[in-house]
DNA sequence: CTCTAAACGAGACGGTACGTCAGGTCTTTCC
DNA sequence: GGAAAGACCTGACGTACCGTCTCGTTTAGAG
């Protein structure tokens, strides 16, 4: 049985892309909100009604940007070796340095900017942050080295408040230290436990 | 010798407080993103010139009527009954309410798109939540009441978390259940302890 | 014996057809300058390639339109009862109509509007108006008839005149009477002689 | 007793006449189907708003630059000799010259175009040419002179096929001659009269 | 009690960006 | 291999607000 196609051209997949790096540019240069679709149809020499007719947003096309890892450095996966606490620490450390440095201070706003207007966006976020293969999963991988990382506990949740607690960071711009990023691992997974061997 | 003081007419206090009041009406209705400065000026039959001169922009504006609190609603205070673990959870509750509410449901994303935008909301939110009289203090008043609830906790941290995961919440739109409330509280502070010092 | 023509597939005549009706249709419902090649196309289940291929314009599309009869009624033709004064009357009588009935008001003028941006519509005007067997030939026939109706009268320039008048009207938007129509005949042919040569 | 008029910034004249000039000035170059607000807005250094809340659309926009008499040469008056026969030829003269130089071409073209599409425009030009001191006026006066002027002829309905066969020809591109302007006035007021002294 | 400077309502202004429409060209798939 | 469907770039449309700038009016001190 054929499917039943459409005749006529089909979506160029040059243009797509050149769409997508023009966004990624300027969201870095300008940021969510002094994003433009003008600019950006500009920037990718392309017809607004182009990108009009592909997404149907601003927030769309972000989005698409998003998943496509277009718009967060790469440092920003969570590193694997074994030690939980150890990983969260360099990896809490390279977001706060993102939060921190002045050419990509906005970035994470920027990010929240858009996902406080399009549901794509902040969907995006959770999904990359909660899935299994992500934060949650090491969390669950490193039951017994933090308190609250026993059988059967919140890991959502406590993934949850990790990310949350960056995101509240960024939109305080509050730059956080070096200190900070232990004190909140401390604070959702529990203090180093003071007394070792004997306990167990 | 005098201080030369201008002459002339003073703020009219009525005009500023129409202001807050049409802002704040539609903050409510139309939300951060579309609300504008010309709407305002209309609702509360003032010239444009006349927001301009006391507000430096939208956010400002919007800043103040956050900590006129104009906002939020009412009920949004962290209740105090001694009970830590039960006074988050009534108060996680009504919040996810909030968020949940179609009505409400867009306020606090709202209130994020203009943290993002402009500092001032930002702090204001952050100092609101992370004040000693507010949800820090409390959890230090709660010592002894949850695993991470010790002496020289890291108590900031895990208000951020918490406040963190709430924002993270709205952000990504998903409706959160009276369970989602008791896991997050387990999450930051630890969960009720099923056998106590015996055990150990 | 055949012309030997060029190779290939040559024009197809019911995709001509169409593509005549639907410009026909939509020049009658909206007129020269709201029509649209894209209008057209679709009206006609044809491709936009289809309509370029063989017309290089709307004007000229619009143009055969015109040659083919298919915009203006059939009522428009001058009658022929020998009686030039009466014959014209009848006719101006029937073209006011168009001019002032709500539903065809805006043709004329319309096809003013095409005349105007497109030379082929102008000259297809012009052509079947002043051509022999037409208006002109008609006055020429009818010499005697009216003062200005002598042997080597320009008739041309009358029937450019007397058509010229319409068209101005049709622009002014200024509905004419019956009695225009007779005030009109006796502008371009003279009044009728009420007393002959013993008046002078 | 007060006339109470609004307070405020009133209309600036500087702007207005600015707009105007651009007006006029590109539609002497692009005639009027390619003038766009755009275009006139740039050139007048003026924002497109300035343009839409005071004119409602291109066609009244033309039509005030058309009764400020800044679309049309001046030489387009009607000279006033008393011999209305001369005056006519030597106007004639000058509008047939009009429509043939390459340059000014297309204007009457285009303002042709204009009133098709726009009712102002269509009555601006009727009525600046059958106004009691224009043409009619002229030919009323003329009694005597012509074949058709005689007392109580068709004055407007002379004025207005001399006229529409001006537009006529200007809309069928046909380059006039100079015995076409004598041919055109033969057809509306008659032949000069051919027994000379000796009738009257 | 007058004078005067600022506050005020209103809104014109030069701009930027919006989202839509259509033009004319080019490309793919179907018949 | 011609034609439908329609993607593409271009450019103009008319609208919404921006932030600045007059206007004329009102009003609260300073003198």
């Amino acid at each position: 049985m054929r499917m039943r196609t459409r005749s006529g051209p089909v979506r160029n997949e040059n243009t797509h892309q050149a769409i997508l790096e023009a966004t990624a540019m300027l969201f870095a240069r300008e940021g969510y909100d002094r994003l433009t679709i003008e600019g950006i149809a500009h920037e990718a020499h392309v017809g607004k009604q182009t990108i009009y007719r592909w997404w149907s947003s601003k927030g769309d096309l972000v989005a698409e940007c998003l998943v496509a890892g277009m718009l967060l450095p790469d440092r920003l996966t969570l590193p694997d070796t074994g030690e939980i606490r150890e990983d969260l620490r360099q990896w809490l450390t390279e977001i706060f340095r993102i939060i921190a440095e002045p050419e990509t201070e906005g970035m994470l706003r920027s990010l929240i900017s858009g996902a406080a207007e399009n549901p794509q966006i902040g969907s995006r976020i959770r999904e990359s942050l909660i899935g299994t293969d992500s934060v949650t999963g090491r969390l669950e991988a490193g039951i017994g080295q933090g308190q609250n990382l026993y059988e059967g506990a919140p890991f959502d949740e406590i993934a949850e408040a990790l990310i949350g607690a960056v995101v509240l960071r960024a939109l305080s711009r509050t730059p956080p230290s070096e200190e900070d990023a232990i004190r909140l691992i401390d604070a959702v997974i529990g203090p180093e436990l003071p007394i070792p061997q004997s306990q167990r």
